[in-house]
DNA sequence: TTGACAATTCGTTATCTGGCGAATTATAGT
DNA sequence: ACTATAATTCGCCAGATAACGAATTGTCAA
């Protein structure tokens, strides 16, 4: 019950499913969420704390850069359920199409760049 | 997506939880949910507004009495697969099924001998 | 080893949420 | 009509949460 609870709470927020449906995409990294995102680093990162405590993230460490993903087949059905569920529900609406969009160029620049950027902020 | 936050958001809370889970047996009484949750009145109320606003509830009126269902197959997928979500993960756990035993010997009571106990407190 | 820097953690603030009791609304029975 | 009462709405308070900037941590490259 805990768990679902958790699970729930981390998918109580607009920002968070946002994460959740970018990263339908494949793995990101923060500082790629970050600029999705138009919040503060520090935001950005509780945010995906809680969500990887909910069991609904996991993260790559790649040098300096933090990748999250989804969380995998291997994770428990009470999590695979939910993401299927937000996936279902958001996929065909204009948001998440506009931040598929979003997402592509934030892609194409360099991540030093978006670093750079967020940083002088 | 507002409906889907709407949705998540009346999720992550244990009580809500529990009401949903209760439901998946069939209607309640308000008087019946408010002595499962111990909870008062007003809170419990509160709690089914919530519930019924984001499309999981729906409420039928019968003299003094209201009873309250799980939103029916004409809800739209977002509303049943997230119905479908919570009842795949609490069915089997333990809290749902002391609240099913608890349920039973709500339900065997008398409506009004349960509203006259609520009223004292 | 030192400097740059991606990300997180910490501390603070404003807002949201869950809880209660009191007041209100609506319905049944006298 | 009047009273009793099931449920909701209102007003309030305590605790949770989302946001930020500042300080910290950990890693790469001079």
């Amino acid at each position: 019950m805990d768990k679902t609870v958790a699970i729930a709470k981390a998918l109580a927020d607009r920002t968070r499913l946002r994460v959740l449906m970018a990263l339908t995409g494949g793995e990101l990294c923060v500082c790629q969420i970050v600029e999705l995102s138009a919040l503060a680093p520090s935001t950005v990162s509780k945010h995906l704390q809680l969500l990887t405590h909910a069991g609904l993230l996991a993260a790559r460490k790649d040098g300096r850069w933090i990748y999250y993903r989804l969380a995998d087949k291997g994770a428990p059905e009470g999590v695979r359920g939910a993401l299927r569920w937000v996936s279902k529900c958001l996929s065909e609406g204009p948001e998440a199409a506009a931040d598929r969009k979003a997402l592509e160029k934030i892609i194409a620049r360099d991540r030093e760049a978006l670093c750079r950027i967020q940083a002088k902020r």
